[in-house]
RNA sequence: GCCCAGUUGGCGCAGUGGUAGCGCGUUCCCUUGACAUGGGAAAGGUCACAGGUUCAAAUCCUGUACUGGGCACCA
């Protein structure tokens, strides 16, 4: 075995093993169900390193519980992913300089069709390089045939129940996309713009009122000028008429309470087609609405001399006309919040628009009842509040879009007959609707849909609802409640119980991530300079439940080291086995075993207990940490290094026992991080097979290691942090006088050190010939830990002035523990109720440090 | 404006009532037969601030400040 890990080979290697026994598959058993529906990607593109987290966080889940004997079945699968992938396709369209319209509808679909194929592969292919234990047989996406019968079905049954309707409204429009959203697809950001004081002069002649608008270019669709009744300057003005600039259009002052006298001018210009507020106020006060910009994002023919000009020039040019004529009163800068397309950016219009809605309201009961009940919990709870908001105050969703790529709604129109909601054309003359339905629709359906939902599946009964859901918080209400929604409309039961939300994959600095910023980070790239294993456990020791991650390559730099160190520890382990002999622990004779067996056997069961109850809390973050720091602090550091001395020993018991404990430890140590890291564990584990005892091929059908005996000791556990702590004294000691590094000190040893001890200090402090103590020697240095004092004997070696510069500095440590001991004794004993063994502590940590004080104080007075 | 989260050594983060931890980085020493992708030692924090509860607070409560986020917005 090489001395570094390669891990391009050992990848290579197990996937194609893992893929050959058809390791991920499952099917309904009589075992516990445990799964995960993927939640799919777009097919946009590559994953990036987002996905690359979400995924791998599901596969510890997955690997997780196949290994603790569950049926798992974790489903993959791909979002057709409406907009977003349309404009993919937009942008390679215009760079072949090739026009959407000019190709027509279907060959458009045709190139969709193909790109999503490709587009599959290289998503999938990645999954499969992640490591993703994903059962490919199941292989989903949200446009193939029975997902769209699931669409279909679902549409269907919605508009039965009469959760659907088609209707006039104001709507997100994007102009760029040239389509609808709903409300939760826009995003808000604040902008600075300007608040311009418009007079609109009385259609009497009079001097009429001043409106305070950020949008002088949408005047043109005004059918009011709205006042606060209560406001005494424009009074007179209600039941007036008002004359629009450049268009000559007279229309009604009105009193409204939503005008606020505060703001502006306290006059509102009342634009009823592309605002939503001053919509209602329409509908109140049976406004007409007037379009005044397009859906293109032009100005309409009601803008008279300037339709045709796009909203911006539009904006511009009205703003000079309305001074350079006198209109202008005032120019204010102001911030306001504009609406932009959460996928294209662009700024959103709200437009007056025939489209189709769900009802919500209805909709929302069930899950909110599911919520309040404890039926699903999300992870972190600090997310349930507004995510509850957000059921509680939900508005219709608008389900049409104005775009290509989609399920078409299954809608037809006829002449003089009612629509109709059918699959394909119910007869002659008949058009279907020509709007696709959000790419959301289908995702909402996604659990169901996968275990082929209409249809009372043998899957369907056995998988859903399904065990957790692993998503990102940006897409809580969009996805994540729209699928509670329609699992418990469709099938009464929730189609999860859990929702595990992560944070999102920054650049080092905090920063999102962003092609515009070239901060991105490739996954593919990271895997093939550090290997997968390494940037798994890199994204995964910092997946704390809804904390956004800051990536830093040095992360995955450690990682690759830490797997370094478990392929070394294996491969020590291995080159010091005799061939022929299994080992395990349970056939360990207890009375052979020494101080470091006992110690690391309680260690490594505690940590193993850990590590379940870690992941079964869907903590993979604290999993990691613990097996970490167990594996090097404890295993290699400490137990290894002790083994050493008796694996060159004298074949025997006790070089059994030790072979024992590090080939079922380290194999042990493999299975509880193989969710983790699986392939450098399966590597491993199968090289350490002859003496493992493992007969299964697979880590995930050997399942985790049951130990059969309850090895926990605190005793040794304590004792054995006092042989380090002594350890470490002398290190200590000996780096800071600078004694050399191979030179072997002797020493006067005062205090409690077991025989069966001392050769840990020999060899890990390089220590020999202990003598008991009568006096302490001459020229010594000395090393005090808790119950043991060394006096090293150092002529012509040791400083004397470093020496009892460090003392005094350890003196000054141990009177701050006594200090601190002190105090907490004063606590405890006047407080009421404290348990005796809180108080006993106390003082054996209060004793252990007076100890320490008076030989301190000792050897600095010889010193002196 | 309302709500939520965060504020811990240079950086990134754990830690939820009893003497502050981890990774990276820094300094010094070491190529000793698992590993220099390593080993040993060390420096570095009054746990944002102000009150309060408690015998005891980084941890619980209240408030303040800053940062991030969610929701709602006065045109």
């Amino acid at each position: 075995m090489i001395d570094k890990y390669d891990p391009k080979p050992v990848e290579e290697r197990r996937l194609a093993a893992w893929d050959a026994a058809k390791l991920s598959r499952s099917a309904p058993s009589d075992k516990k169900a445990f799964t995960i529906v993927i939640p799919p990607p777009n097919v946009t593109g590559a994953l990036h390193i987002g996905h690359a987290l979400n995924n791998t966080l599901q596969d510890a889940f997955i690997r997780h519980h196949r290994m603790k004997g569950e049926e798992t079945c974790w489903v993959p699968g791909t979002d057709h992913g409406g907009i977003a992938t349309q404009n993919v396709m937009e942008k390679q369209l215009k760079a072949e300089k090739v026009d959407r319209h000019a190709l027509g509808r279907d060959a458009f679909l045709e190139r969709m069709q193909q790109w999503t194929r490709d587009c599959k592969k290289t998503i999938l292919g990645q999954l499969h390089r992640l490591g993703a234990s994903l059962d490919t047989d199941r292989e989903a996406f949200t446009m193939d045939e029975a997902r769209a019968e699931a669409v279909y079905q679902a549409f269907k049954a919605l508009w039965e129940r009469g959760l659907i309707y088609r209707g006039e409204r104001l709507v997100n429009w994007c102009v760029r996309c040239g389509t609808a959203l709903s409300d939760i697809e826009v995003e808000r950001e604040e902008r600075k713009g300007g608040l311009w004081h418009v007079r609109y002069k009385g259609a009497d002649g009079s001097e009429g009122a001043v409106v305070a608008t950020t949008r002088p270019e949408t005047m043109f669709g005004d059918t009011a000028v709205a006042v606060n009744p209560k406001d005494a300057r424009w009074a007179h003005l209600v039941g007036q008429k008002v004359v629009i600039p450049f268009i000559d259009r007279a229309i009604p002052v009105i009193a409204d309470d939503y005008v606020d006298f505060e703001f502006g001018t306290g006059c509102l210009k009342v634009t009823p087609a592309h605002d939503q507020n001053d919509w209602d106020i329409g509908q109140r006060h049976g406004l007409e609405a007037i379009k005044a910009i397009s859906p293109d994002g032009k100005l309409t023919e009601a803008a008279g001399p300037y339709a045709g000009l796009s909203r911006e020039k539009g904006k511009d040019q009205v703003v000079a006309d309305l001074e350079a004529q006198g209109f202008l009163v005032k120019k204010e800068d102001h911030k306001s919040a504009v609406q932009t397309c959460y996928r294209c950016g662009s700024v959103i219009e709200p437009l007056l628009s025939l489209q189709w809605f769900v009802k919500q309201t209805e909709l929302a009961k069930a899950p909110l009842k599911a919520f309040d009940e404890g039926r699903f919990k999300i992870h972190p709870e600090s997310w349930g509040k507004p995510y509850r908001a957000w059921l509680v105050d939900i508005k219709d969703w608008c389900v049409s879009r104005q775009i290509w790529w989609g399920h078409r709604i299954p809608v037809w129109y006829k002449d003089g007959e009612k629509p109709v909601v059918a699959k394909s054309s119910p007869g002659a003359g008949w058009t279907q609707d020509p709007d696709v339905l959000d790419t959301w629709f289908s995702s909402a359906l996604w659990p169901l849909a996968v275990f082929g939902w209409p249809e009372k599946t043998k899957d369907l009964a056995f998988y859903y609802p399904t065990s957790v859901l692993v998503t990102g918080y940006e897409i809580l209400y969009l996805w994540v409640a729209r699928m509670q929604m329609m699992g418990l409309a469709f099938e009464g039961k929730v189609p999860f119980a859990d929702a595990v939300i992560h944070g999102i994959v920054r650049d080092k600095g905090g920063k999102k991530m962003s092609k515009s910023l070239g901060n991105v980070v490739d996954p593919l790239l990271m895997m093939d300079k550090y290997g997968t294993d390494a940037l798994r456990m890199a994204l995964m020791a910092q997946a704390y439940p809804g904390k956004d991650i800051a990536f830093d390559e040095q992360t995955v730099v450690s990682m690759r080291n830490f797997v370094n160190k478990v392929w070394n520890s294996a491969r020590f382990v291995l080159m010091n086995l005799a061939p022929g002999k299994t080992y395990s622990l349970d056939s360990l004779s207890h009375c052979c075993l020494e101080l470091s067996d006992k110690w690391i056997l309680s260690r490594y069961q505690a940590v193993l207990k850990e590590s379940r109850a870690r992941l079964d809390a869907y903590d993979p973050a604290g999993a990691a940490n613990a097996l970490y720091g167990f594996l090097w602090d404890e295993f290699c550091a400490w137990y290894i290094e002790l083994a050493k001395g008796r694996l060159t020993g004298i074949d025997g018991e006790d070089k059994e026992a030790a072979r024992a404990i590090l080939v079922s430890v380290l194999a042990g140590t493999l299975k509880a991080l193989h969710p983790l890291m699986p392939f450098v564990t399966e590597e491993l584990s199968e090289a350490l097979r002859p003496w493992s005892g493992e007969t299964e091929s697979f880590l995930l059908r050997a399942g985790y290691a049951e130990p059969a005996y309850d090895w926990s000791n605190p005793e040794a556990e304590a004792e054995m942090r006092r042989v380090m702590g002594a350890v470490t004294a002398i290190r200590s000691l000996r780096a800071q006088l600078n004694v050399p590094v191979d030179m072997t000190v002797k020493a006067v040893v005062q205090g409690e050190l077991a025989d069966a001890h001392r050769p840990y200090v020999s060899r890990l402090a390089k220590v020999e010939g202990m003598e008991p103590f009568t006096a302490r020697p001459p020229q010594s240095a000395t090393a005090v830990a808790d119950g043991v004092t060394f006096y090293i004997p150092l002529a012509g070696v040791v400083d004397f002035a470093k020496e009892k510069e460090r003392l005094t500095k350890e003196l000054a440590k141990a009177e701050t523990d006594i200090a601190k001991c002190d105090g907490k004794l004063k606590n405890l004993s006047a407080a009421t109720g404290v348990p005796a063994e809180k108080l006993a502590e106390a003082r054996e940590q209060r004793d252990a440090a007076v100890a320490r004080r008076e030989r301190l104080q000792e050897t600095l007075a010889v010193l002196s």
